[in-house]
DNA sequence: AAACTCTACACCTCAGACAAGTTGGGGTTC
DNA sequence: GAACCCCAACTTGTCTGAGGTGTAGAGTTT
């Protein structure tokens, strides 16, 4: 176990080393580590690479050194990042989440757009016409319509949920996209205009249900 | 500015020193801090020191350091926790997340629900009816059973979505519950039934339309 | 102009020494 | 015996100097 391998820093090493051994229960929460000199014997680094070590988990959260006392656990494990989640779960389930938040997104913009958003979505939506983008820049611009919708939501909490999305989402699409690249791209584009439509009739089951259609195309392109 | 008050560690100011000074926009996102000696020098500190505030911000997921390279700048600010970002938005934006989450959950879950599913929902659909509740443990079974529906909607995202709104909710709830107490429990634990029926039957535009019903009439209650 | 080599400089690690703070035991006093 | 004080041992905090390793750019060559 903790095989050891040598890539990068050693007091990054370290600290994954001490991460695990919190995490394995060896010093529950609250309690107190062996002093340093003691520690960096036994994990085999000098002390002040301990001690970054150290740091580095105290800048996470995990640790609290208090200087004559000791080092003690005040958390067992990091608050799991958004970014660390999204990775280990499989794409579908990400996009399954999206529907959900940007289905409801539209509605609600149905309801609360204002002519700002309005302008702001028929500006992305005329820059995504522009069929001359390198694949990348297309789904930077696509992304960037689908944000404006859920911007006109006036909600922060679907925003913030969609931006978390954002990068792997991005990742995905684009390696979808190289190998099987949009055969009726004017579809795709009346589909993105019926969606901004929607919204500015303010039809809000209708812009649900663009919404809904357009991503779970997308949810069947990516499995 | 800055006024160097020395309340604690060194390295410890040192962090909050750079800090700073990124914040300031000093050095701006991706830009290269000046060399370890340097910087040392110039804020008055031991290299080690300076060292042990960089592995700290670090941690913090504002520097990394390359070796050979120099320090960067990859974050101008720390990451918002979800806590955080929660207690600052409106209880009625959380809401409607949760309307988006789990309206999809419940239509996912009527697909692909399992019977030992169905069974954990009924479990907590029975503990739910118990009247003799004091309020706050009303509100945990009621979230309880809310929660035994994403979860068999086998998605991770949605399931970790909502345990991450479950602490802002339940304090809402409970602060609701006190000032306007439920007038009609018959009729919320029968809705309560007609969810987990309608995902039993597997009828997935019926789970949905129950959760969605449901939840927005808590959030009537609550705005 | 492109490819290669090399040097200066960056961060990384270690060891040792001393400073500053905490803790607990032993002696003293009441 | 109980309360108090003092100090010694141990902890983390800081600094310095020495080498190691990796990077990037200058200079050279082709």
């Amino acid at each position: 176990m903790t095989p050891a391998v040598q890539h990068g820093r050693l007091a990054a090493q370290a600290a994954e080393v001490l991460l695990g051994r919190i995490r394995a229960g060896e010093w529950p929460l609250g309690h107190k580590l062996p002093g340093e000199t003691t520690l960096a014997l036994e994990i085999g680094v000098g002390r002040s690479t301990l001690r970054e070590a150290i740091r580095e988990l105290a800048g996470q959260g995990v640790l609290e050194s208090r200087q004559g006392s000791g080092v003690f656990v005040i958390s067992t494990d990091i608050a799991e990042d958004w970014d660390v989640v999204l990775r280990r779960v499989s794409i579908a389930s990400v996009i399954e989440a999206r529907v959900a938040i940007e289905a409801e997104a539209a509605a609600l913009a149905a309801h609360r757009r204002t002519p700002s958003d309005l302008r702001a979505m028929r500006r992305a939506l005329a820059r995504r016409s522009g069929t001359e983008h390198p694949l990348e820049e297309f789904v930077d611009v696509d992304m960037a319509l689908h944000r404006e919708v859920v911007a006109a939501s006036h909600n922060e909490v679907l925003l913030e949920l969609f931006d978390g999305f954002v990068p792997r989402v991005r990742v995905a699409m684009i390696e979808m996209l190289k190998l099987r690249p949009i055969h009726d791209y004017d579809a795709d584009q009346a589909a993105h205009v019926a969606l901004v439509e929607a919204i500015a009739e303010r039809n809000p089951a209708a812009a649900a249900e663009c919404s809904r259609a357009h991503l779970t195309g997308v949810h069947r392109a990516l499995s």
